[in-house]
DNA sequence: CCCTTACGTTCCACCAGGTGGAATGGCATC
DNA sequence: GATGCCATTCCACCTGGTGGAACGTAAGGG
């Protein structure tokens, strides 16, 4: 079944491994299986060829494959994070530096947010791995919600009208426009959001608040733990407002890059 | 002509192809032509296909491709573990080809470190079962207590809190703070961890030291042997030395590989 | 200890996808 | 208007890529 008729179709698939791959620290052939619905001898054959081209190594004994330091040459000639990102960049090292806890930054795309910056790399307990370029969706996820949430009204509203047309389970809310405008009356009552506790994994949460800038969301940032690690007191009355903190940082610094 | 027989064609070509644009800022499908050796009707396949994925921009004003932000998906995971283990590889596989005793490289996993790489196999001298994907906990064994001692004072803190909360009777310790920082500044004032005696096996130790870089620990590394091998002088004044170095080059290593 | 389950790997018949030379179109230069 | 150069399209050809089935191995449970 083609992803796409104007496509090679090899080399999609291919593409799409990767990045999957790059989500794990380690996957093995079921995980990659499930997650892209490729068969399993196919899989097989598209990471041999990563292996052999030095994308992937895999170690049998460790449980599957991971990426390679060739990939670098896959990106690094792209030079082009939004604004927000660039002013968002040295806050969120300095207190993932300070914290230990990873950051995100995420930013609209169409019906969802993406994640365009994190400080995964540079945390040593991050409950992900690689989560950029990830879609997240307005009404279950922290960003998102953060988003949708704070963003103006009749933003807000067309928003919600294209998410009743969506066929995502986690759009599904939008059908109930009443509820979906409790929820977000909710989350600007308590002031930042949270991942819905329904959503895997469970094993970790998020705090979200939104960028903002002359009454405009330009991005929400989060902080994502390990549920078991931190209680909700010290989440709310410690964490909660140093990530709020965090985004005026972020506001001021891109008013500073916007002057001429 | 194939690039190599074991690999998907198309997708090799594709991998190739983006390589080269991330080499420029703007690259025409004459220059990607020349570069590849690809006929210009398969470049132009190509790269309709990485733009309809989103991992490239068409622009004929600017006078061809560049590469867009989806490429970051195919390269962000490359941080943490795979970074590591990359990186020590060749080290750990000289040192135990040298010295014959196994070495294991240990990565923080939420409260204790799990071996992510060990050159066991590659030992002559190697009785030990594999030990590659085993967690060991942060206060009784030496490569979790190289970590727990050389990282960053926050860092400590927040994973002595969290193990305070833990059922793991190897974390017992971290009840009482005050013996657990004592223990764990006997191990800086030594410069390298060992195991908790009582833990078994006896007939066997670890000396283990961590990967430093900017300040933090990134991984530690643990030389293992038989204790009726080796006598406490040897151990010290010969081998912690040469596994201190190693921990120095591999840092080194990832240094160089952090590089775009 | 044996059976079952789950996962990784290999095989191979099948055919659809990928190939590249030739032709065409567009633009700049003389 | 002719020429040269580059990008793109076309399409006959065939080989590369596919995926279900079979096999092998390891782990877990009774």
């Amino acid at each position: 079944m083609p992803l796409k008729s104007d496509t090679v179709e090899a080399a999609a698939r291919t593409l799409v491994l990767l990045e999957e791959l790059n989500r794990h620290r380690v996957a093995s052939i079921d995980i990659l299986h499930r997650a892209t619905g490729l068969p399993k001898s196919t899989v097989v054959r598209l990471m041999k060829s990563l292996c052999a081209m030095g994308y992937a190594l895999n170690d049998p004994r460790q449980g599957g494959y991971s990426v390679a330091s060739r990939v670098k040459s896959l990106s690094n000639g792209f030079h082009g994070d939004p604004l927000v990102v660039e002013a968002a960049r040295p806050w969120a090292l300095a207190f993932t530096e300070q914290y230990q806890w990873p950051l995100a930054i995420a930013v609209l795309d169409r019906t969802a947010v993406m994640v365009r910056f994190s400080t995964i790399p540079y945390s040593p307990i991050s409950p992900f791995h690689g989560t950029i370029n990830m879609h997240l969706s307005l009404l279950c996820r922290a960003l998102g919600r953060a988003y949708l949430a704070f963003c103006p009204v009749g933003e807000r509203s067309m928003l919600l009208d294209m998410l009743a047309r969506s066929s995502e389970p986690e759009d599904r809310l939008a059908g109930d426009r009443k509820r979906a405008l409790a929820l977000l009356a909710a989350v600007r009552k308590q002031g930042f959001a949270e991942r819905d506790p329904m959503v895997e994994p469970r094993s970790s949460g998020t705090i979200a608040v939104p960028i903002l800038s002359g009454g405009k969301v330009l991005a929400t940032v989060g902080m994502t733990y390990f549920t078991s690690a931190l209680d909700r007191a010290s989440l709310v009355q410690h964490y909660v407002p140093l990530v709020k903190t965090l985004a005026a940082n972020i506001a001021g610094s891109v008013e500073s890059l916007r002057q001429p």
